[in-house]
DNA sequence: CTGTTAGCGCCTTCAC
DNA sequence: GTGAAGGCGCTAACAG
């Protein structure tokens, strides 16, 4: 369409939609932000006029007029800052970052300590902020969300009155995965759990006891983490105390995947012995030996919801859960 | 100590640091930003009231009144917008909206048409752009960066005469690679390649190709990109081409695991008849059955750097390469 | 309905 | 050296 074209240093005002216009500064703003205190004639001119010139207000004059910020901080909960390298939170940035984009809004990355939550009230302090969104929150966390920060704030993982939040139906998602371990013939179930600071996934563990309780089978829980190190170590255990499981279903693919090495390493013949189940279903889940049994983790669906709603400022039900859906493949 | 403590809406500005010491605006400005027209004993009363008051200067109208922006934007090239799910566009992406913390910036993520150079325009014109961290960019693009977005753009792969490159030392890397390959006894090597539009790791077939060339060895190149399915094709080609092939080099991990999976299939024994190797070190890429050989690569450290440059506006070297290490494993 | 006037918080000429 | 004043671009109070 013939091009916004080459303007090199040239940036467009509302100043120059107005006069260009006829009106005033004011009324090309009204009638550019949508009020209904403009005429339609002069709304239209005003529009017609910006769309000619390639107006787009700049982000900045607007939020430092509107009292609103410029970025969007996504705040990690996590006993240490090596939370910030998890492919996980890759994810959520990635995703909030390409909402953002549209809105002329950055996305900055904070570790968010547990045992500290100041963190929370400088980020509620900072006038560059326009919202939060947390992961991995813990209740003890949420519950300290300032005030001020009320209707921009939103978790990814646990809620709290105060805080909407959006996740995966990690409970769902774990139910249906036991219940196609049971339906497959296995009976001795291992789970390995997430951290132990982590509310989130005890979602998942008592919906694994509960399917295994309805089914009259025993739970055999181990804690875990979200690292391979933490299956490895965790299916150890398991074997070690209960010899004779016959499936190990693991918090998230990662550590399947080291649950696999323990059980290789053990001689353990997988899925003819021991099944084995992640969670999340990552890319490379998909090209181990054996491929894992997996459900899938919307990641960017949840991370994009949570942003949009961030930035809109609109209300969102005090929880969004999204299903999560099993992946067949060979280990279990 | 006493905390920062709770003062729920009380913006300090810089006029009550100014009124608080007992100067004027702008004299407090100069004595905060550094000036050095100020007196001293203006300066120090001026930082220690700061200090005490806990005052922040406000990124966005410090970002008005100086014309910059508060975002960084990380555009990635590619043909479609796929490659913005990227787990290394997510590593990329986390390690700027770390840096850009500090400074009150956010992070926007864009991807960039290969065919349609109009999205550096947009940037450029873009007042709230602090400035751009290019991601796989390729010549023609390199070629259409604006002028003036000269001096905060940063491309992390090629670079150009006006844009400053950082990466990885991927030619480096390649030639260990072979070199370990050759030392270990093969001699038949394969390589299956990144995307074919990609510049940055021809640079690695380059290499490849000399290695093999200095030690009278041919070279058996097949395309690729970045995904396992790339590396389960490409190794399928090789083979059938070259059935006595006895080690294949690929380009990451991914296609590595590709590359692995393909010759499964084929009865073929890793590394028994073929060594397989990858490049990056991806944390799952230690887990697989054999666990893989690769070379590490600094993702964050690129990142923070290449955001640091931007955001810090100060010259940077034309080209900043860092080394690869090989990582011996089971696969080669 | 519209234009004029004030800021948002900071930096930066300009006089003093 | 320092203060007063102007402006970055926009929105939100006032008047008309």
């Amino acid at each position: 369409m013939a091009g916004t074209g080459g303007g090199r240093r040239a940036p467009i005002t509302l100043e120059d939609v107005a006069r260009e216009a006829g009106v005033s500064r004011a009324t090309a703003s009204r009638a550019l932000i949508g009020s209904d205190t403009v005429s339609t004639p002069a709304r239209e001119r005003a529009r017609a006029v910006a769309a000619r010139l390639g107006y787009a207000p700049d982000p900045l004059a607007r939020a430092l007029a509107a009292g609103t910020g410029t970025r969007l901080v996504v705040a990690v909960a996590g006993p240490d800052p090596t939370v910030l390298d998890d492919a996980y939170t890759g994810r959520v940035v990635n995703a909030a970052a390409a909402v953002g984009d549209r809105a002329g809004v950055g996305v900055s990355l904070q570790w968010l300590p547990l045992d500290r939550p100041a963190g929370l009230d400088r980020i509620a302090a900072d006038r560059s902020v326009h919202g939060l969104v947390l992961v991995n929150a813990t209740n003890g966390l949420l519950a300290r969300v300032p005030r001020s920060l009320r209707g921009r704030v939103v978790s990814i993982g646990v809620g709290s009155r105060d805080v909407p939040a959006v996740d995966i139906d990690n409970a769902g998602g774990a139910a249906t995965m036991v219940a196609h371990l049971i339906g497959t013939g296995r009976r001795r179930i291992a789970m390995i759990t997430g951290p132990r600071w982590l509310p989130c996934t005890s979602r998942m563990v008592e919906a694994y006891r509960a399917t295994l309780r309805e089914a009259g089978l025993p739970a055999r829980v181990v804690p875990g983490g979200f690292a391979a190190e933490d299956g490895l170590v965790g299916a150890r255990r398991a074997l070690r105390r209960w010899p004779d499981t016959d499936a190990v279903l693991a918090v998230c693919d990662a550590v399947a995947l080291g649950a696999i090495a323990a059980l290789r390493e053990l001689g353990v013949r997988v899925p003819g012995d021991v099944a084995v189940t992640g969670f999340d279903d990552v890319p490379m889940a998909a090209w181990g030996e054996p491929a894992l049994t997996t459900a899938t983790h919307p990641v960017r669906t949840i991370a994009t919801t949570a942003a949009t709603a961030v930035l809109g400022g609109e209300a969102v039900p005090p929880q969004t859960w999204y299903p999560s859906e099993l992946v067949l493949r060979a280990s279990a």
